[in-house]
RNA sequence: GGGGGCGUGGUGUAGCGGUUAGCACACUGGCCUGUCAAGCCAGAGGUCGCGGGUUCAAAUCCCGUCGCUCCCGCCA
């Protein structure tokens, strides 16, 4: 080794030890005759003190190195002078006395500034050159969290006798789900191989196998847009279990996010065991199916008591099957028009046609009227007493607070509300960054009825067991169906979820039926599910969870980029690789593909030609 | 596929019709033996993302385009 010890280590019983340390020159100060170097590494920071009256060579050498030079220091430790201790670096009890000082490399000018005070650097920079953006302490702290939680995660199942088992990463194509990543096939001409949405067929099949207990970090690809908690490849703590109950798995999953958590995290867990909310219950009172329990402020249901309002916006949505829900401000009707006005365009991408909004005055209701005076409100004046009184009571508002109100179709109105109640708990400071708060949501639906293709569709894939006694709804009620399904949500993320899956072939055949696949369609695409479900398929179900959603979440970054190595921009491109590229022609050749790029242009450009003259 | 934001020396930013395009950090040279955001002195470094337009005049206004980013759709 080129080094005794690392950057991080040395401490007061190390003193008079002649040690070698090798690292990057993280800052120099240079006051001439003495030369200060903290000489950095993964394991953290060491001054090195370069003297030149007592190495004139290591001083000489020591004055020629700048920033993210690579040096070896061989010197003693001592003591530093009383007074000069650097409380805020772990070493900074001591320094080494640098005797000799070695580049092992010099180094250009780096593009940002890697020691010192972390600046938020342009993205497409730091992807660019990830290797310097990795080597910044926060980045190295990212990856060493995401480190550790991975040992957690494997002594955890390696201790209760689950099996790792790798799956295959060129796969088939399935019809359902998300966009596959197709991979050409140089053996067989005009077939694909397709890259794993996840490894849920195979696990199941692994369940047949009679593995009973396997699990594995396994490698997912989706071909889809990206967003900061979504890249096109990601890892999943992927898991399955033979003879188990949904509660079972979550029991099994608590237990390790329990224990994550007291390891890595030095905030405490809100609430254990974790609350269990159903899928309705979610979408009532948080308008999402992951809620963000770190602080209240939960939606109310003002209907029934509008629903023969003079107001026409309340009176209409009500009768044509929507509904009209709220969620309170506290102290926001203080708020200025702008201000009110900016949550209105909050709530629009979600399809709210507006923002119905009633300020509470000092004074206001106290001798239980509303008069106009004591409210601030474009809408007041269409409601009746009663039917203010009644919004006041549910949305529990006191003087002070503003009460916004969204009326239209309940996907709208709990998309909006959801989305407002986020916006509302981040600017009154309401949430509590200082918690974790996890919770499950089970019992979702089983089926969504897809109004573009005209059928029902799986809500979370179409091996997904129905609880028991709703089977017999999947012909007459569909929408009724509940699945044996659960998410696991920590701070508003979705951050896994899974299910119990279907193990009968009658049973699955029934449901894809319901799906609407035909008998050769099911044949060709799970044919081969459906033959292994004849061969003593156990009772099975397992979970997924995104393990850089997790780490994002502990590395408290907003961004799950921050918690991969090498991630790729927003419109999917590495800016380090240049990827995606073109390949040579006679790769294409290879595999017998043929790229029809001029094509799909020309074909764009004669749209947009007859756009121009339609 | 749609919408929003951003793009000015190496980095972070100010400037938002007429400036010699300013500041901080980094960088280069010099001085300096107790700093840890070292200090002091001097210096170099800018096609204001790119293209077009408006204007007597554009970093600044308009259109397009590229890149990054956030959101909607999408993500069984």
């Amino acid at each position: 080794m080129l080094k005794t010890h690392t950057c991080g280590e040395l401490r007061a019983e190390h003193i008079g030890q002649e040690v070698t340390l090798a690292g990057w020159l993280n800052r120099r100060r240079d006051h001439g005759g003495l030369i200060f170097i903290d000489l950095r590494d993964r394991f953290g920071i060491t001054q090195v003190t370069v003297n030149s009256d007592e190495a004139p060579e290591a001083h000489q050498v020591a004055s020629q190195a700048r920033s993210e030079y690579v040096l070896q220091v061989r010197g003693v430790v001592r003591r530093r002078p009383e007074g000069f201790e650097n409380p805020q670096l772990a070493t900074g009890e001591i320094e080494v006395i640098a005797q000799e000082v070695t580049i092992l490399n010099p180094a250009k000018t780096p593009p940002f500034l890697i020691g010192g005070e972390a600046v938020n650097v342009d993205e497409s920079l730091r992807l660019k050159y990830r290797y310097l953006d990795l080597r910044r302490p926060h980045m190295t702290r990212n990856m060493v969290l995401r480190h550790e939680i991975v040992r957690l995660i494997r002594e955890y199942f390696y201790a209760r006798d689950f099996l790792e088992i790798e799956t295959p990463i060129l796969l088939k194509s399935t019809p359902e789900g998300a966009r596959d990543f197709i991979v050409p096939s140089r053996l067989h001409p005009g077939k694909f191989y397709a890259l794993p949405q996840s490894p849920q067929q195979i696990k199941q099949l692994l369940m047949v196998a009679g593995m009973e207990r396997y699990f594995q970090l396994a490698r997912c690809f989706r071909d889809e847009d990206l967003r900061a908690d979504r890249q096109p490849e990601f890892t999943q703590l992927d898991l399955e279990m033979s003879f188990v109950e949904p509660g079972d798995i979550r029991a099994l999953i608590e237990a390790l996010m329990i224990q994550i958590s007291e390891t890595v995290s030095p905030k405490p867990i809100r609430q254990v065991p974790f609350p269990v909310l159903t899928y309705q219950e979610a979408m009532e009172r948080f308008g999402t199916d992951r809620p963000d329990l770190r602080f209240g402020l939960e939606l109310f249901d003002v209907s029934d008591a509008v629903q023969e309002s003079q107001f026409g916006v309340f009176r209409n949505a009500v009768a044509g099957g929507g509904q009209v829900k709220g969620v309170l401000y506290p102290g926001g009707a203080s708020l200025s028009r702008r201000e009110i006005d900016e949550l209105t365009e909050l709530v629009k991408p979600y399809g709210a046609k507006g923002l119905a909004w009633i300020g509470l005055k000092e004074g206001a209701g106290s001798d239980g009227h509303y008069g106009a005076e004591a409210l601030r409100s474009p809408i007041a004046k269409f409601l009746s007493q009663e039917e203010l009184a009644a919004i006041v009571q549910r949305s529990g508002a006191q003087p002070g607070d503003l009460i916004l109100l969204v009326a239209d179709r309940p996907d709208v109105v709990a998309a909006s509300l959801g989305n407002l109640r986020l916006a509302i708990g981040r600017r009154a400071g309401l949430v509590d960054e200082n918690s974790l708060a996890f919770c499950w949501i089970v019992d979702f639906p089983l089926l969504e009825y897809d109004e573009e293709e005209g059928r029902w569709q799986a809500v979370h894939h179409p091996f997904t067991a129905a609880v028991d006694e709703d089977w017999d709804l999947l012909e007459t009620a569909p929408e009724r169906v509940r699945a044996k399904a659960y998410d696991i949500v920590l701070n508003g993320w979705e951050i896994g979820g899974g299910s119990i899956r279907i193990h009968r072939s009658d049973q699955q055949m029934r449901l894809f039926q319901r799906l609407g696949l035909s008998e050769a369609e099911v044949e060709e695409k799970f044919g081969h599910m459906l033959e292994a479900f004849q061969y003593g398929a156990p009772p099975h179900g397992g979970i997924a969870l995104g393990l850089a959603r997790m780490v994002a979440i502990y590395a408290e970054t907003p961004t799950i980029r921050d918690v991969m190595a090498f991630p790729k921009t927003a419109a999917g491109t590495d800016l380090m690789l240049g990827s995606p590229s073109p390949v040579s022609e006679e790769q294409l050749r290879e595999l017998h593909i043929a790229v029809r790029v001029g094509d799909d242009e020309a074909e764009r450009s004669a749209e947009k030609a007859a756009k121009a003259e339609g």
